[in-house]
DNA sequence: GAGTTTGTTCATTTTTTCTTGAACAAACTC
DNA sequence: GAGTTTGTTCAAGAAAAAATGAACAAACTC
């Protein structure tokens, strides 16, 4: 009894597909949202696959953005006609980040989920879970390429240049992570 | 006529079979690239991949900056096992990204590429040619949501406050980007 | 405990992205 | 101009990523 919004509820919503595309937007089909819901369902989403984040996944956080109210995963699927399965593992991953934070409504037994608005806490979760990881991997790297490098024998000066501009790009990018925390913490906007 | 192709001179190349796989990584096959270079190549690459590029635009960043001399065209070709067409859109992508730059070597009719090596001129080329764009559609989108959250008669203040937030946030977006330029200016390495 | 409701997992299918290679063009050579 | 050499384009194939849906688990209800 998905209450309200059902696609083909008792109307005759002639197959109410809303398919996600290539670009991550979705169709203009008719939807159980309102426009600017679409819309902004849209608009995030895309900024959200910016991040590397697949179309599903920025889709569910646009339509909790774009909701008064938390929804659960069963509304999640309807209203963005995806999967449970998608719906579910697209949680996960928000979860993760911490771009959606799970609340327990009294009466119910489901799960529902609201957004996380602080723009702060969304890049650097981010940051945390997506982008750290891959710089310390890149550490280990770093040092198996200085290794080999040793080894060489030909254009010594060349090769140490090389591997000293990589040591160094690496040391920036892990500078510049925490400015950007920095830079996204003053003015809490909202 | 592939001359002085760099690292293991000019003999024999054996079946240089070396393939790009779903990491973005090399397969370690005999190849004429250095051991070095092949991590290289390959820890580039996936450097390159973070930014959302092809795995075979970074392989040719990362065999540009291995390399001593300039390379051309039918060079990478070789040294990375990868066609003619690939090497020719991923030179392209980087030429534009400002990346690469082509060099005239006098004698030769080819046309020779190096790689960019400052950090600041990369990422700022990445922010002008593939976020700076992104984030002026944006801006045209949210346009359309404000307009389309006007004809919104319900929940007028969940709405406006909403469509505020996302205003917010791409101004922040706008503010940022020239930030990062800023703090990589500083303390030119290498 | 049998039957629901709610949610997760994962093999399969679908969609998207990337690479290839062959046809084409442009610029040079003789 | 005919033949090269060098490089680009783009349709088609290959590979990777994402979405689906059905089987399964866990927690609840009676």
């Amino acid at each position: 009894m998905p209450r309200a919004v059902t696609s083909t509820s008792s109307s005759s919503l002639p197959q109410v597909s809303q398919r996600l595309t290539k670009g991550g937007s979705l169709e203009k089909k008719p939807s159980p949202l309102a426009p600017w819901q679409s819309e902004t369902v849209d608009y995030v989403s895309g900024v959200v696959q910016l991040f590397g984040l697949p179309p599903s996944v920025g889709a569910i956080y646009g339509v909790l953005f774009a909701s008064p109210e938390p929804l659960c995963l069963d509304e999640i699927t309807t209203l963005l006609s995806i999967s449970k399965g998608s719906a579910s593992q697209g949680l996960r991953q928000l979860k993760e980040v911490g771009a959606v934070a799970p609340v327990r409504l009294q009466e119910a037994r489901r799960e529902y989920f609201k957004p996380e608005l602080s723009l702060k806490k969304l890049v650097s979760g981010f940051l945390r879970d997506r982008v750290r990881p891959s710089l310390d991997s890149s550490q280990t790297r770093l040092e198996v390429i200085e290794r080999l490098s040793r080894d060489e024998s030909a254009r010594k000066e060349f090769v140490l240049s090389r591997v000293n501009t990589l040591r160094v790009w690496s040391e920036r990018g892990r500078d510049v992570l925490p400015l950007i925390d920095l830079l996204l913490s003053e003015k809490t906007g909202s």
